[in-house]
RNA sequence: CUCCCCAUCGUCUAGCCUGGUCUAGGACACCGCCCUUUCACGGCGGCGACACGGGUUCAAAUCCCGUUGGGGAGGCCA
């Protein structure tokens, strides 16, 4: 690593699907990078255990490539800096945390979480500052070293000044104050043994040479732990900064229950990994000459971080949309363009699959077209008349769709047979003969009552695209109130857990 | 509730740093007209914003303060 080099990472955190947000963060650093000539890096945070997957680690390699942002180190391709998924770096992690025990910039708390819980509630109910009260601070070192050789359950927390200033520089927002008192004792290790987020990116950031550090404004409140965490280790920080998060309509952060923010079913919808590459870095900034379909190399020699503006950008799908018209009309010829449809879906393996859902329902070869379209859709015309249960509201339709949606993001192996098995049980539970309960689903999924078997025609929509219409399916039903919501999530934890 | 961030058309944004050239420019969406066997594309036009209130100044979208609004964070998630 050269003197002056620039070195970015993206550190996507393997749970759930690769996430549009992650594209952003990670296309404004590889273009930052690219720019400057220096090094993208991959890391995996893997650190929860709980909720980290191979599968999703894999997910997310897979449509950075599709994208066409290339790291130059990562957990695939090594490096000089390696490991580069965390959870393969446990053992760096507690040797620094041991570091900072033994200096007093860290200790041991013993609180469980029973008792954290009762502190924030009434914390939260005296409508005091919610954080920790530091009661395991006063602990005494032989005490704290004795409880934890008799094994009992510990977490680590580091010490964070009681009072004063932190001033934070941010190449976007400049200086940034935020007094200690507002900050609190931050669990730097869990009682797993696995690092927190902050300590571990702390950590990596340091040792794999990181020099700037770009990534989602939900981090800069927890820049001066990590501040803090740089000067007990006597290390010099890296330069920050924060983008601006990506937002649905309503403002709030983007979130799937309000767009598809998987970048799977941008994919399986048929758009252009450079046209969403393209729509991404519009949110926030533009090229210098205004002109708004730009390539990943226009956008790598012309990127400053400075110029990125700072307001929310709403995630427009419909500006996305014609971007993506935009490639389709002047970047390909008839010729070109028969063969992205091919790659895409219409295709051999596609029809492959297809055919035999299809073959006795055809009465002519003419009726494939009509009959399969749904495979080779991104929405679908829905009659919301259409959309009924035996025996079920409008309303508890929308609840029933949306606790599928949940079994669905939970189910690992979306096939078939594990669909079927996954229905059997949502139509058990609902008291649904099966043959009732799946009946809006076909209308739902495909716009019609009648389509070709339900589990085999899913599984070939894919996950993605099943839920999206599914979500779809729920708005055109009048959608789920925030309140209606909560109280669907209680009965789906009391229903399946 | 506490802290932090943000604030130009419905949306993405230019302009703001280096006040005057801004009766605020472009794009998406929408509406109308033209082209056209339909639709789409394309062309032309329309609708449409400096959140509000104070300052500073000869002059403020641009600088300062306040208010309001929005967002994020406050997890043994990241």
């Amino acid at each position: 690593m050269s003197e002056g080099e620039v070195r970015v990472r993206v550190a996507p955190s393997p749970t759930g699907d690769p996430h549009v947000g992650t594209a952003y963060q990670a296309l404004f650093n590889y273009a930052f990078a690219r720019g400057r000539g220096g090094k993208f890096v991959l890391r995996i945070e893997d650190t929860d255990r709980a909720r980290s997957t191979k599968q999703s680690e894999e997910a997310i390699l897979e449509s950075l490539r599709w994208l066409g942002l290339p790291w130059d180190e990562g957990p695939d391709v090594g490096g000089p800096h390696g490991p580069y998924r965390q959870s393969e770096r446990s053992e760096i992690y507690r040797e620094h945390v041991n570091g900072l025990l033994k200096a007093g910039h860290a200790y041991r708390c013993f609180c469980t979480v029973e008792r954290l819980g009762e502190m924030r509630a009434e914390q939260r109910a005296k409508g005091e500052m919610l954080g920790y009260d530091r009661l395991c601070r006063s602990v005494a070192a032989q005490e704290s070293q004795k409880r934890a050789n008799s094994r009992e359950s510990f977490v680590v927390r580091m010490k964070v000044p009681v009072e004063g200033h932190c001033v934070i520089h941010d190449i976007l927002h400049g200086e940034v104050h935020k007094d200690w008192a507002s900050v609190d004792d931050q669990i730097i290790l869990k009682s797993d043994g696995f690092p927190t987020y902050h300590l571990a990116n702390v950590v990596d950031d340091h040792l794999m040479g990181i020099t700037h550090v770009i990534r989602g404004e939900e981090w800069l409140n927890s820049v001066p732990k990590h501040l803090k965490l740089y000067e007990y280790f006597g290390w010099t920080p890296p330069l920050f900064c924060h983008l601006p998060l990506l937002r649905n309509e309503d403002k709030s952060k983007l979130s799937k229950r309000k767009n598809p923010t998987s970048i799977h079913y941008y994919r399986r919808a048929g758009y252009f990994p450079q046209a969403l590459l393209n729509f991404l870095g519009m949110m926030g900034w533009l090229m210098p000459n205004g002109e708004e379909k730009f390539t990943l190399e226009e956008m790598c020699e012309n990127l400053k971080l400075e110029d990125i503006s700072l307001g929310g950008p709403v995630f427009d799908r419909q500006k996305l949309k014609w971007l993506n018209a935009r490639y389709i009309r002047e970047d390909y010829t008839d010729e070109a363009l028969h063969e992205e449809l091919e790659r895409w879906a219409i295709n051999r393996e596609m029809n492959g699959r297809i055919v035999p859902l299809a073959h006795m329902r055809l009465q002519t070869l003419a009726d494939w077209g009509y009959l399969t379209a749904a495979f080779f859709a991104d929405e679908v015309p829905v009659n919301p008349e259409d959309l009924l249960m035996k025996g079920k509201t409008a309303e508890e339709l929308a609840g029933i769709f949306q606790m599928t949606i949940w079994k669905l993001e939970e189910l690992q192996d979306f096939s078939k047979g594990f669909l079927e098995i996954l229905f059997q049980e949502l139509a058990e539970k609902f008291e649904v003969k099966l043959k009732q309960f799946t009946m809006p689903y076909y209308v739902a999924l495909s716009g019609r009552k009648a389509w070709t078997p339900l589990f085999d025609s899913m599984e070939v929509l894919g996950s993605d695209m099943t839920r999206m219409r599914l979500r779809r399916a729920i708005d055109l039903l009048g959608g789920i109130s925030g309140k209606k919501l909560r109280k669907l999530e209680n009965e789906y934890s009391a229903m399946f857990d």
